[in-house]
RNA sequence: GGAGGGGUUCCCGAGUGGUCAAAGGGAACAGAUUGUAAAUCUGUCGGCUCUGCCUUCGAAGGUUCAAAUCCUUCCCCCUCCA
């Protein structure tokens, strides 16, 4: 393989990737390079979002490269300000712990563990004097961490920044000190991050690494970017039924961007795709072609095929879900009550309105009397299109 | 250290003694429509033993028949000056 086609695996998808003259030098030595990528284990559960930047490091796994696996241990315990705008709350060292365990293991699902350096950063972290950190701390001006972005956006709008929050992406540029990285991937939202990392080594006489960012994935609202805590993801470990259930969700501009950043299709397909769909394909369809290549990856193919049926059964010939969670009540039990201990509504007030507006049934048929009075016997109950719930009447 | 501004229901943000469970927007939820999408329209959007009752407006006290609104103390945030 020449440099050109190497270059083309290490530029597919990516947003950025600076300076490229430095990476073709480094690419011309012939030898695996060092590439670094960090991680806080703040969300240990995996999502698609996550993955984009995992498929790039594997890609490049599979070239040959040495994949440096970072887990911010350290850093999580600052809470990376990074794209927030608001201070992260920081975590526990056995939360963080926890977190990484399960995080290495879900990422070897796609990197290869033998060939994979897990590191950690508490491991130069926990043995620096506060000297030394003062020194790394007087690396940088703050007028030059202002510049970053969500710095100024929050500096701006009157919002905090607490200063341990200038640390962080002066302990992740250290990071590439320790590990000597020739590339640093991460997203673009760690841009900044990312550059001093190539200003500490510079003064450290290092080699500069080379950067290469990776666009952020944009959660199911198409909005902000996919993350557990808002939500709006899909975790690797999601059942095939979530897994379609929410790819089907989102709009049909947001699955071209899933097609550009997940799918191993060409880009040649996805745009012949595009061109069925404004040639009148049902848009539907072509989401049915993304789910299926997502969870056969994480699961297998039948798995897929079983989801896409799941789902028509459900949704499309209306029918109720085989599974679903189970209750008991004892007779007597008010309505309102019921719905909210079966989990389908948040409280009974809401379960009053549930009620008004015609959007709580009993094995599909609409509730009108908020008194009604319910008969022993095993039915389903239901709010709203995907609430559901079997409960028992005693 | 000094001066000033501010903390309102999930978020933003009105509200300066009663008509405030608190405007408006966003998010969310339900209904209609549909491709369980988006957009659109309608409604809901603190809790409960639900045509009524109870608890909220940074925290704790106080004044008052009545407080998100006034007073006191405390906590937190921001701006300018040093």
């Amino acid at each position: 393989m020449n440099i050109d086609e190497t270059l083309a695996i290490f530029e597919r998808g990516s947003d950025e990737i600076l300076p490229l003259d430095e990476l073709k030098k480094k690419l011309k030595k012939n030898k695996p390079l060092r590439i670094k990528a960090g991680f806080d284990p703040t969300a240990p559960d995996l999502h698609l979002g996550h993955t984009v930047l995992i498929n790039k490091l594997k890609q490049l796994q599979d070239l040959g490269h040495q994949i440096l696996f970072l887990i911010g241990d350290f850093t999580a315990m600052i809470g990376d300000p990074t794209g927030k705008s608001k201070t992260r709350p920081p975590l526990s060292r056995e939360q963080v712990q926890e977190n990484a365990k399960s995080y290495t293991k879900q990422v070897f699902k796609i990197l290869d563990k033998d060939k994979t350096t897990v590191v950690f950063n508490s491991q130069w972290m926990d043995k620096m004097t506060s000297m030394a950190f003062i020194q790394l701390a007087s690396k940088q001006t703050v007028a030059r961490m202002l510049e970053r972005d969500d710095f100024s956006k929050r500096y701006k709008s009157g919002q905090a920044i607490s200063t341990h929050e200038f640390l962080y992406p002066l302990v992740q540029g250290n990071d590439s000190v320790e590990l000597k990285s020739d590339v640093e991937i991460g997203g673009t939202d760690q841009k900044f991050n990312l550059l001093v990392g190539r200003e500490l080594q510079k003064q450290a006489g290092q080699e500069q690494q080379v950067i290469l960012t990776m666009p952020i994935l944009e959660g199911l609202d198409g909005v902000q970017k996919m993350s557990k805590s808002l939500d709006n993801y899909i975790g690797i470990d999601d059942t095939p039924d979530q897994m379609f259930g929410k790819i089907m969700s989102i709009s049909d501009d947001l699955m071209w961007r899933y097609f550009e950043l997940l799918s191993f299709q060409s880009l040649e397909a996805i745009a012949n795709l595009k061109e069925a769909m404004a040639q009148g394909k049902n848009p539907r369809d072509i989401k049915f072609i993304l789910a299926d290549e997502i969870i056969t990856r994480f699961h297998n193919i039948d798995a897929a095929k079983q989801a896409q049926q799941n789902f028509i059964d459900r949704f499309s010939k209306n029918q109720i879900p085989d599974e679903m969670d189970e209750f008991s009540f004892k007779a007597g039990i008010k309505i309102a009550n019921l719905l909210k201990d079966a989990m389908l509504c948040p409280s009974t007030s809401n379960a009053y309105q549930m009620i008004k507006q015609g959007g709580a049934k009993i094995n599909g048929t609409k509730i009108t009397d908020k008194n009604l009075e319910l008969k022993t016997g095993t039915n389903v109950y239901q709010v709203g299109k995907r609430k559901f719930a079997r409960v028992t009447i005693q």
